[in-house]
DNA sequence: CCTTGACCTGAACCTGACTCCAGCTCCGAT
DNA sequence: ATCGGAGCTGGAGTCAGGTTCAGGTCAAGG
Protein backbone atom coordinates (compact mmCIF):
# COMPACT_ATOMS: atom_id res chain seq x y z
CA UNK A 1 0.00 0.00 0.00
CA UNK A 2 1.88 3.19 -1.40
CA UNK A 3 1.71 6.16 0.40
CA UNK A 4 0.27 8.03 -1.96
CA UNK A 5 -2.41 5.90 -1.39
CA UNK A 6 -3.36 7.56 2.26
CA UNK A 7 -6.19 9.72 3.06
CA UNK A 8 -5.57 12.99 5.47
CA UNK A 9 -8.48 13.70 7.46
CA UNK A 10 -9.21 16.48 5.73
CA UNK A 11 -9.59 14.57 2.75
CA UNK A 12 -12.04 11.79 4.22
CA UNK A 13 -14.11 14.73 5.32
CA UNK A 14 -14.54 16.61 1.97
CA UNK A 15 -15.12 13.24 0.30
CA UNK A 16 -17.51 11.71 2.64
CA UNK A 17 -19.04 14.28 4.06
CA UNK A 18 -18.82 13.80 7.56
CA UNK A 19 -17.11 16.43 9.77
CA UNK A 20 -13.55 15.46 11.33
CA UNK A 21 -15.19 14.84 14.81
CA UNK A 22 -17.54 12.35 14.05
CA UNK A 23 -14.67 10.38 11.92
CA UNK A 24 -12.73 10.67 15.31
CA UNK A 25 -16.03 9.44 17.31
CA UNK A 26 -16.46 6.51 14.86
CA UNK A 27 -12.52 5.95 15.64
CA UNK A 28 -13.06 5.88 19.28
CA UNK A 29 -16.07 3.47 18.81
CA UNK A 30 -14.34 0.97 16.73
CA UNK A 31 -16.29 1.91 13.39
CA UNK A 32 -13.65 2.72 11.41
CA UNK A 33 -9.78 2.43 11.43
CA UNK A 34 -6.60 4.60 10.71
CA UNK A 35 -2.55 4.04 10.79
CA UNK A 36 -0.68 6.90 11.56
CA UNK A 37 1.91 8.84 10.82
CA UNK A 38 4.70 9.28 13.09
CA UNK A 39 3.86 12.70 14.30
CA UNK A 40 0.64 10.75 15.29
CA UNK A 41 -1.87 11.98 12.07
CA UNK A 42 -4.42 9.98 10.94
CA UNK A 43 -4.26 8.46 7.74
CA UNK A 44 -7.05 6.72 5.79
CA UNK A 45 -7.19 4.04 3.61
CA UNK A 46 -9.49 4.39 0.68
CA UNK A 47 -11.93 1.43 1.67
CA UNK A 48 -12.55 3.93 4.25
CA UNK A 49 -14.67 5.85 2.77
CA UNK A 50 -16.70 2.99 1.89
CA UNK A 51 -17.12 1.81 5.44
CA UNK A 52 -18.30 5.75 5.80
CA UNK A 53 -21.17 5.53 2.93
CA UNK A 54 -22.01 2.19 4.27
CA UNK A 55 -22.51 4.14 7.77
CA UNK A 56 -24.20 7.07 6.38
CA UNK A 57 -26.53 4.54 4.96
CA UNK A 58 -27.15 2.29 7.83
CA UNK A 59 -27.69 5.24 10.11
CA UNK A 60 -30.45 7.51 7.78
CA UNK A 61 -32.49 3.92 7.99
CA UNK A 62 -32.34 4.59 11.65
CA UNK A 63 -29.60 1.79 12.82
CA UNK A 64 -27.80 2.45 15.47
CA UNK A 65 -24.27 2.58 15.72
CA UNK A 66 -23.66 -0.44 17.67
CA UNK A 67 -25.45 -2.41 15.05
CA UNK A 68 -23.57 -0.87 12.52
CA UNK A 69 -19.95 -1.72 14.28
CA UNK A 70 -21.50 -4.98 14.53
CA UNK A 71 -22.17 -5.32 10.60
CA UNK A 72 -18.79 -4.01 10.12
CA UNK A 73 -17.13 -6.18 11.89
CA UNK A 74 -18.83 -9.18 9.99
CA UNK A 75 -16.68 -8.04 7.02
CA UNK A 76 -13.58 -10.44 6.69
CA UNK A 77 -11.01 -9.44 8.12
CA UNK A 78 -7.45 -8.98 6.15
CA UNK A 79 -8.59 -8.84 2.43
CA UNK A 80 -10.29 -6.11 1.28
CA UNK A 81 -13.97 -7.00 1.30
CA UNK A 82 -15.68 -7.25 -2.19
CA UNK A 83 -18.50 -6.18 -3.87
CA UNK A 84 -20.20 -9.44 -2.98
CA UNK A 85 -19.60 -8.63 0.84
CA UNK A 86 -21.00 -5.07 0.70
CA UNK A 87 -23.73 -6.35 -1.09
CA UNK A 88 -24.56 -8.77 1.86
CA UNK A 89 -24.39 -6.15 4.61
CA UNK A 90 -26.57 -3.60 3.22
CA UNK A 91 -28.97 -6.60 1.95
CA UNK A 92 -29.61 -7.04 6.02
CA UNK A 93 -30.20 -3.79 6.58
CA UNK A 94 -33.02 -3.84 3.54
CA UNK A 95 -35.19 -6.49 4.92
CA UNK A 96 -35.00 -3.61 7.97
CA UNK A 97 -35.51 -1.07 5.37
CA UNK A 98 -38.70 -3.32 4.36
CA UNK A 99 -39.94 -3.44 7.39
CA UNK A 100 -39.69 0.36 8.23
CA UNK A 101 -41.86 1.32 4.90
CA UNK A 102 -44.27 -1.18 5.42
CA UNK A 103 -44.91 0.45 9.30
CA UNK A 104 -45.27 3.64 7.77
CA UNK A 105 -47.60 2.52 5.02
CA UNK A 106 -49.97 0.89 7.37
CA UNK A 107 -49.67 4.28 9.80
CA UNK A 108 -50.24 6.41 6.56
CA UNK A 109 -53.18 4.12 5.92
CA UNK A 110 -54.55 4.17 9.16
CA UNK A 111 -53.91 7.74 9.68
CA UNK A 112 -57.29 9.22 8.47
CA UNK A 113 -59.06 5.97 9.30
CA UNK A 114 -57.90 5.95 12.90
CA UNK A 115 -57.25 9.55 13.88
CA UNK A 116 -59.84 10.80 11.97
CA UNK A 117 -62.33 8.99 13.11
CA UNK A 118 -63.88 7.87 16.69
CA UNK A 119 -61.72 5.23 17.41
CA UNK A 120 -59.23 7.04 19.13
CA UNK A 121 -60.62 5.97 22.27
CA UNK A 122 -57.16 3.92 21.99
CA UNK A 123 -58.72 0.77 23.41
CA UNK A 124 -58.84 -1.06 20.42
CA UNK A 125 -57.32 0.95 17.74
CA UNK A 126 -55.29 -1.41 15.75
CA UNK A 127 -52.53 0.64 15.04
CA UNK A 128 -52.24 2.64 18.62
CA UNK A 129 -53.09 0.03 21.04
CA UNK A 130 -51.71 0.74 24.05
CA UNK A 131 -50.93 -3.33 24.53
CA UNK A 132 -47.76 -2.69 21.84
CA UNK A 133 -45.09 -3.26 23.99
CA UNK A 134 -42.78 -1.43 22.52
CA UNK A 135 -44.98 1.90 23.19
CA UNK A 136 -45.39 1.17 26.68
CA UNK A 137 -42.14 0.23 27.57
CA UNK A 138 -40.96 3.30 26.59
CA UNK A 139 -37.06 3.17 27.81
CA UNK A 140 -35.85 1.85 24.55
CA UNK A 141 -37.35 2.98 22.21
CA UNK A 142 -34.92 6.13 20.69
CA UNK A 143 -34.04 6.03 17.68
CA UNK A 144 -36.56 4.01 16.19
CA UNK A 145 -40.42 5.39 16.26
CA UNK A 146 -41.65 3.04 18.56
CA UNK A 147 -44.52 1.76 15.62
CA UNK A 148 -40.91 0.79 13.37
CA UNK A 149 -39.71 -0.97 16.32
CA UNK A 150 -39.62 -4.85 15.73
CA UNK A 151 -41.49 -6.04 18.58
CA UNK B 1 -68.61 18.64 33.04
CA UNK B 2 -69.11 15.84 35.87
CA UNK B 3 -66.24 15.21 37.58
CA UNK B 4 -66.95 11.80 37.49
CA UNK B 5 -65.90 12.61 33.64
CA UNK B 6 -62.32 13.48 34.53
CA UNK B 7 -59.57 10.50 34.63
CA UNK B 8 -56.91 9.94 37.28
CA UNK B 9 -53.49 9.91 36.14
CA UNK B 10 -53.32 6.19 36.54
CA UNK B 11 -56.53 5.58 34.29
CA UNK B 12 -54.82 7.83 31.65
CA UNK B 13 -51.88 5.46 31.94
CA UNK B 14 -53.75 2.72 31.54
CA UNK B 15 -55.69 4.03 28.44
CA UNK B 16 -53.31 5.34 26.40
CA UNK B 17 -50.25 3.24 27.16
CA UNK B 18 -48.18 6.24 28.30
CA UNK B 19 -45.79 6.03 31.46
CA UNK B 20 -47.18 8.71 34.05
CA UNK B 21 -43.80 10.09 33.59
CA UNK B 22 -44.11 10.36 30.09
CA UNK B 23 -47.83 12.23 30.98
CA UNK B 24 -46.15 14.94 33.04
CA UNK B 25 -43.13 15.50 31.16
CA UNK B 26 -45.92 16.32 28.05
CA UNK B 27 -47.95 18.75 31.04
CA UNK B 28 -44.66 20.30 31.90
CA UNK B 29 -43.99 21.38 28.10
CA UNK B 30 -47.45 21.81 27.41
CA UNK B 31 -48.77 19.01 25.10
CA UNK B 32 -51.67 18.00 27.35
CA UNK B 33 -52.98 20.18 30.82
CA UNK B 34 -54.93 18.76 33.68
CA UNK B 35 -56.55 20.02 36.22
CA UNK B 36 -56.52 19.37 39.96
CA UNK B 37 -57.83 18.37 42.72
CA UNK B 38 -57.78 20.96 45.79
CA UNK B 39 -55.36 18.61 46.81
CA UNK B 40 -53.32 19.04 43.61
CA UNK B 41 -53.60 16.09 42.09
CA UNK B 42 -54.45 16.07 38.64
CA UNK B 43 -57.48 14.81 36.78
CA UNK B 44 -57.96 14.51 33.08
CA UNK B 45 -60.32 15.41 30.69
CA UNK B 46 -61.19 12.60 28.32
CA UNK B 47 -60.23 14.26 25.20
CA UNK B 48 -56.88 13.83 26.32
CA UNK B 49 -57.01 10.67 25.19
CA UNK B 50 -57.51 11.74 21.56
CA UNK B 51 -54.47 14.40 22.13
CA UNK B 52 -51.99 11.22 23.55
CA UNK B 53 -52.92 8.93 20.62
CA UNK B 54 -52.05 12.15 18.73
CA UNK B 55 -48.44 12.53 19.88
CA UNK B 56 -48.05 8.86 19.82
CA UNK B 57 -48.83 8.81 16.08
CA UNK B 58 -47.10 11.68 15.71
CA UNK B 59 -43.74 10.46 17.72
CA UNK B 60 -44.24 7.20 15.51
CA UNK B 61 -43.60 9.30 12.50
CA UNK B 62 -40.81 10.62 14.25
CA UNK B 63 -42.34 14.15 14.31
CA UNK B 64 -40.68 16.17 17.35
CA UNK B 65 -42.62 17.43 20.44
CA UNK B 66 -42.29 20.86 19.52
CA UNK B 67 -44.00 20.16 16.26
CA UNK B 68 -46.14 18.45 18.02
CA UNK B 69 -46.76 20.83 20.67
CA UNK B 70 -47.34 23.32 17.79
CA UNK B 71 -49.65 21.42 15.50
CA UNK B 72 -52.11 20.82 18.88
CA UNK B 73 -52.01 24.67 19.37
CA UNK B 74 -53.70 24.84 16.25
CA UNK B 75 -56.68 23.16 17.68
CA UNK B 76 -59.77 25.49 18.30
CA UNK B 77 -59.64 26.88 21.61
CA UNK B 78 -62.65 26.81 23.91
CA UNK B 79 -64.77 23.91 22.21
CA UNK B 80 -63.66 20.17 22.11
CA UNK B 81 -62.33 19.44 18.54
CA UNK B 82 -64.22 17.53 16.66
CA UNK B 83 -63.39 14.72 13.93
CA UNK B 84 -63.10 17.17 11.39
CA UNK B 85 -60.18 19.41 13.49
CA UNK B 86 -57.83 15.85 14.11
CA UNK B 87 -58.69 14.81 10.14
CA UNK B 88 -56.91 18.54 9.45
CA UNK B 89 -54.02 17.97 11.40
CA UNK B 90 -53.34 14.48 10.09
CA UNK B 91 -53.45 15.49 7.35
CA UNK B 92 -50.16 17.63 7.81
CA UNK B 93 -48.47 14.74 9.07
CA UNK B 94 -49.88 12.31 5.74
CA UNK B 95 -47.61 14.68 3.76
CA UNK B 96 -44.01 14.15 5.99
CA UNK B 97 -45.43 10.42 5.93
CA UNK B 98 -45.24 10.31 2.61
CA UNK B 99 -42.32 12.32 2.09
CA UNK B 100 -40.65 9.68 4.12
CA UNK B 101 -41.45 6.69 2.34
CA UNK B 102 -40.85 8.15 -0.25
CA UNK B 103 -37.09 8.33 0.93
CA UNK B 104 -37.20 5.11 2.65
CA UNK B 105 -38.25 3.66 -0.98
CA UNK B 106 -35.73 5.95 -2.93
CA UNK B 107 -33.33 4.46 -0.33
CA UNK B 108 -33.82 1.01 -0.79
CA UNK B 109 -33.91 0.99 -4.44
CA UNK B 110 -30.54 2.37 -3.86
CA UNK B 111 -29.16 0.24 -1.89
CA UNK B 112 -28.12 -2.78 -3.59
CA UNK B 113 -27.52 -0.85 -6.42
CA UNK B 114 -24.97 1.96 -4.22
CA UNK B 115 -23.56 0.25 -1.76
CA UNK B 116 -23.13 -3.05 -3.86
CA UNK B 117 -21.81 -1.80 -6.72
CA UNK B 118 -18.82 0.41 -7.01
CA UNK B 119 -20.27 4.21 -6.97
CA UNK B 120 -19.31 4.42 -3.14
CA UNK B 121 -16.06 6.20 -3.88
CA UNK B 122 -19.08 8.96 -2.96
CA UNK B 123 -18.58 11.48 -5.11
CA UNK B 124 -20.92 10.91 -7.37
CA UNK B 125 -23.46 8.64 -5.61
CA UNK B 126 -27.10 10.09 -6.27
CA UNK B 127 -28.05 8.50 -2.52
CA UNK B 128 -24.95 9.43 -0.41
CA UNK B 129 -23.87 12.71 -2.73
CA UNK B 130 -21.81 14.37 0.23
CA UNK B 131 -23.12 18.01 -1.21
CA UNK B 132 -26.48 16.73 0.66
CA UNK B 133 -26.64 20.08 2.80
CA UNK B 134 -28.52 17.73 5.76
CA UNK B 135 -26.07 15.27 6.24
CA UNK B 136 -23.26 17.57 6.34
CA UNK B 137 -24.48 19.63 8.73
CA UNK B 138 -24.70 17.54 11.25
CA UNK B 139 -25.67 19.03 13.65
CA UNK B 140 -29.50 19.73 14.03
CA UNK B 141 -30.54 15.96 12.90
CA UNK B 142 -31.44 13.85 15.79
CA UNK B 143 -34.67 11.93 15.30
CA UNK B 144 -35.36 11.89 11.58
CA UNK B 145 -32.50 9.96 9.57
CA UNK B 146 -31.02 12.20 7.67
CA UNK B 147 -32.12 11.05 4.30
CA UNK B 148 -35.92 11.58 5.56
CA UNK B 149 -35.37 15.37 6.91
CA UNK B 150 -37.02 17.75 4.20
CA UNK B 151 -34.03 20.13 3.26
C1' DC C 1 14.30 27.98 9.02
C1' DC C 2 9.85 29.70 9.59
C1' DT C 3 5.35 30.26 9.22
C1' DT C 4 0.74 28.82 8.64
C1' DG C 5 -2.80 25.88 8.21
C1' DA C 6 -3.96 21.21 9.15
C1' DC C 7 -4.03 18.12 12.86
C1' DC C 8 -3.75 16.19 17.68
C1' DT C 9 -5.86 15.04 22.56
C1' DG C 10 -9.01 14.66 26.54
C1' DA C 11 -12.64 16.48 28.68
C1' DA C 12 -16.64 19.02 28.91
C1' DC C 13 -20.77 20.12 26.84
C1' DC C 14 -25.14 19.62 23.95
C1' DT C 15 -30.08 18.13 22.52
C1' DG C 16 -34.33 15.50 22.91
C1' DA C 17 -37.16 12.82 25.27
C1' DC C 18 -37.67 11.01 28.87
C1' DT C 19 -36.75 8.18 33.57
C1' DC C 20 -35.60 7.82 38.35
C1' DC C 21 -35.44 9.19 42.99
C1' DA C 22 -36.33 10.82 47.72
C1' DG C 23 -39.34 12.35 50.56
C1' DC C 24 -43.61 13.73 51.13
C1' DT C 25 -49.14 14.14 50.63
C1' DC C 26 -53.76 12.52 49.19
C1' DC C 27 -57.72 9.90 49.38
C1' DG C 28 -60.99 6.13 49.42
C1' DA C 29 -62.10 1.73 51.42
C1' DT C 30 -62.59 -0.58 55.65
C1' DA D 1 -59.47 6.84 62.28
C1' DT D 2 -56.42 4.40 59.72
C1' DC D 3 -53.73 2.59 56.25
C1' DG D 4 -51.82 1.52 51.88
C1' DG D 5 -51.67 2.48 47.32
C1' DA D 6 -51.82 6.35 44.17
C1' DG D 7 -50.11 10.78 43.45
C1' DC D 8 -47.11 14.91 44.09
C1' DT D 9 -42.55 17.79 43.39
C1' DG D 10 -38.00 19.34 41.78
C1' DG D 11 -33.88 18.01 40.43
C1' DA D 12 -30.59 14.80 38.89
C1' DG D 13 -29.55 11.11 35.69
C1' DT D 14 -29.60 8.58 31.14
C1' DC D 15 -28.75 7.59 26.39
C1' DA D 16 -27.18 8.35 21.53
C1' DG D 17 -24.61 10.62 18.77
C1' DG D 18 -22.04 13.59 18.35
C1' DT D 19 -19.77 19.01 18.91
C1' DT D 20 -16.82 22.36 21.09
C1' DC D 21 -12.91 23.86 23.40
C1' DA D 22 -8.33 24.74 25.21
C1' DG D 23 -3.97 24.10 24.60
C1' DG D 24 -0.75 22.36 22.08
C1' DT D 25 1.93 19.57 17.67
C1' DC D 26 2.84 18.44 12.61
C1' DA D 27 4.25 19.15 8.04
C1' DA D 28 4.82 21.37 3.71
C1' DG D 29 5.58 25.65 0.83
C1' DG D 30 8.36 29.75 0.50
Amino acid sequence: MDARDLLTIGEVVQRSGFPHSALRYYEREGLVSATRTSGGQRRYERGVLRRLAFIRAARAIGVGLDDVREALDRLPAGRTPTRGDWTRLSRAWRGLLDEQIEALVALRDGLDSCIGCGCLSLARCRLMNPGDRAAAQGAGARLLPAALRRS
